[in-house]
DNA sequence: TAGTTCACCTGAAAGC
DNA sequence: TGCTTTCAGGTGAACT
């Protein structure tokens, strides 16, 4: 369940493979995922040349040159797999050397480097577009700051909270609010911030968002640093699994002993707009 | 307008 | 052992 860390790992996975490489061959194996592929992608892919590959939330930006992005989502339970073989030679339509498609291998992109990236979505809710670079693309619009960005701070939480019934873990799932966020994370730095998931977010004090802030920024370093969680789906570009699910304090923790020092409570699981919650309700006010 | 719920989808795990 | 049910969750649409 890729969220940002694991988006952000995958990126630097792929990046040294795509940056300045042709896509020599697309190979498109279905009309869509969770909307249908742009008309003729992979057409308009083969030959281009990737000048950059960037992160914007939870998106991967595959800069071609001639002006189009490529834009991927990796959904709930996206891959991107990178394989190299050496002895590569397409002939017809099919590449000898490379490993026959596996089930659920939707886009499978040849590059003039050997190497192979290949979109595995078992779920299908992710997705891929392309889009003019200059105008952008109308998911990117509404995001709101990159919360390791110089865009997010203390102060913008207080500004986006104000007057919000919700409750504070919905608000921060909402991707207009902060980019990138998602069940595990939000989970992660409410307990690293003391604050109740049900609190209504814009009941919180300053001083508190302030630390809600930097405990966001911490746990999404440390889960880049670990190469994000790996939980049934996520794996790196490489097929290697992230392990920060290792550090996790709460979630997917019930009923074991809250992780904060004297601390007697217990990791309990609640359910939020129709989504597992975990806090520790002694600690978490 | 704001907040909540649902549908999409498949594989793994649990229950019978 | 095999079948059925439940659960996981990002996102936009539909609903309250």
């Amino acid at each position: 369940m890729p969220e940002l860390p694991e988006v952000e790992t995958v990126r630097r996975g792929l990046e040294p493979v795509m940056t300045n490489a042709v896509i020599s061959r697309a190979q498109v194996n279905r009309p869509d995922l969770r909307w249908p592929f742009p008309a003729r992608m992979a057409e308009r892919l083969t030959g281009r040349r990737v000048a950059a590959l960037r992160r914007r939330s939870k998106y991967l930006l595959a800069d071609l040159d001639g002006g189009e992005t490529l834009l991927i989502h990796l959904g709930m339970s996206g891959r991107m797999l990178v394989t190299k073989d050496e002895s590569a030679v397409q002939i017809g339509t099919y590449v000898h050397g490379h490993a026959a498609p596996a089930k659920h291998d939707h886009v499978v992109l040849d590059f003039d480097n050997g190497m192979r990236v290949t979109f595995n979505d078992p779920r299908r809710f992710g997705a891929m577009d392309l889009f003019a670079t200059e105008a952008g693309h109308p998911l990117l619009a509404r995001i709101g700051p990159e919360p390791l960005g110089n865009g997010f701070s203390a102060a913008h939480l207080v500004q986006a909270f104000r007057g919000k019934a919700s409750p504070v873990k919905t608000a921060l799932l909402d991707q207009r609010i902060v980019a990138g966020l998602g069940n595990i994370y939000v989970c992660e730095a409410l307990h690293r911030s003391g604050i109740s998931p049900r609190r209504a977010a814009g009941r919180i004090s300053a001083a508190r968002l302030a630390v809600l802030h930097a405990a966001i920024r911490q746990v999404l370093e440390a889960a880049i640093a670990a190469g994000g969680s790996s939980l049934r789906d996520y794996r790196q570009a490489s097929g290697d699994l992230g392990y920060f699910q290792h550090g996790f304090r709460v979630y997917d923790r019930e009923g074991r002993p809250c992780p904060t020092d004297g601390c007697p409570g217990t990791v309990t699981r609640i359910v939020q707009s129709s989504r597992s919650t975990f806090l520790c309700p002694q600690c978490q006010r």
